[in-house]
DNA sequence: CTCATTTTATACCGTTTCGTACAAAATTAA
DNA sequence: TTAATTTTGTACGAAACGGTATAAAATGAG
């Protein structure tokens, strides 16, 4: 590892290949992934690959890891955007969904909730990984419920710690949805209807 | 195929080994597992697997099909037990976390849900199992949402297929959860508090 | 120009994978 | 008892897997 120095320059940038990386993890998942699979996204040789991020596994954590710093990046900047609870709120999810569609073949959903929940059940650290990450989102979410009852916009009766873990029920179940490509689902109408539900008083 | 004639008897039964298959494809996912993993968990040897089932994928959803016969139907179940929406709806989320929990290591949530929706990006035919699995448990929660409309348990300003989506993503966030496994989260109390934020009015 | 250093690329190793061929075993029909 | 039929279990084969040893290539330092 080394910016400048003596030596051959190496000829892939390590952002990228991450990004190369999620793109293949993302479609088939950790385990249906090969490091050729990899190799082949990224235009890097094996070798290189385990000389610059470790094995298959280290891999996959990275490239997980930078999605999620930020994609959550991105979404909290839209919830926490002042324009309202209502509004910062449906934007938080309508920003997802570009994400949770994207994809050559077909949509594919969020690469975390959809392909590390499956390796959590076998794998610890994949396991401590996402459940840090679904503690940052509920976090977020229920601090801008706690924010919007200080703004007064929520009566004293509603309880932030409750509607922040509704919400985040709502991002999961988008993130899995989009994957599963039910016929007529709406996503956009499906997010309008639910924040209505959510904070009808 | 035969359930009685000439030839050697098998010394296994469909049902239970399709149970077993589902085990260990719930603990590590349809492409780690191998079907040595299944042949073991069986007690099959792999010809008698390929001669009953088929082929890995064949077993795959033969297996997840009598899960979402068996755990549906006794979903279904208690949803429409007449105690009330309120009542009716509860249980129907503290119905499903026995199965959530269930797993000899650590809890595993739900097993189409977290292992079927990797594969739907790059298997058409899964996808096609999912969906229609979704659209099923869709229908059941709108379904009885019209019911409590009908009963007057609900305002004539409730729109059900709302209500009705809503309490869908409870139970995918609960299927997502259980097996990412957030240290304090409170499934019983997650449940009783979202039913009752969507019942208000 | 020479040497030390770092990355690249080929090729290989042992293991695991899915799927199947084949013979032995166990039953019923004749 | 003999023959036909079905399942079982061993054993095999070709391919794919993760990972690594090693030599060639490409740079900077002296």
């Amino acid at each position: 590892m080394s910016t400048k120095g003596r030596g051959r320059p190496r000829t892939y940038d390590s952002d990228a290949a991450l990004g190369a990386a999620l793109e293949v993890f993302w479609e088939r998942g950790f385990a249906a992934t090969s490091l050729d699979d990899i190799s082949a996204a990224t235009g890097m040789a094996r070798p290189s690959l385990y000389a610059a991020f470790g094995n298959k596994k280290s891999i996959y954590r990275k490239s997980i890891d930078k999605f999620n710093r930020e994609f959550l990046g991105q979404l909290e900047a839209v919830l926490f955007a002042g324009t309202g609870i209502e509004n910062d709120l449906v934007n938080f999810y309508l920003a997802a969904l570009p994400t949770y569609r994207s994809g050559d073949r077909v949509a594919r959903g969020c690469p975390v909730i959809c392909t590390a929940t499956v390796e959590a059940a076998v794998d610890d650290t994949i396991q401590g990984d996402l459940a840090a990450a679904f503690d940052h989102i509920d976090g977020a979410l229920v601090a801008r419920f706690e924010q919007a009852q200080a703004d007064g916009e929520l009566p004293g009766s509603a309880v932030p710690s409750r509607l922040g873990m509704l919400a985040a029920a709502l991002l999961h179940s988008l993130a899995v949805r989009m994957r599963v490509r039910q016929k007529g689902f709406q996503a956009e109408q499906f997010v309008r209807a639910s924040v209505g539900e959510i904070l009808k008083t």
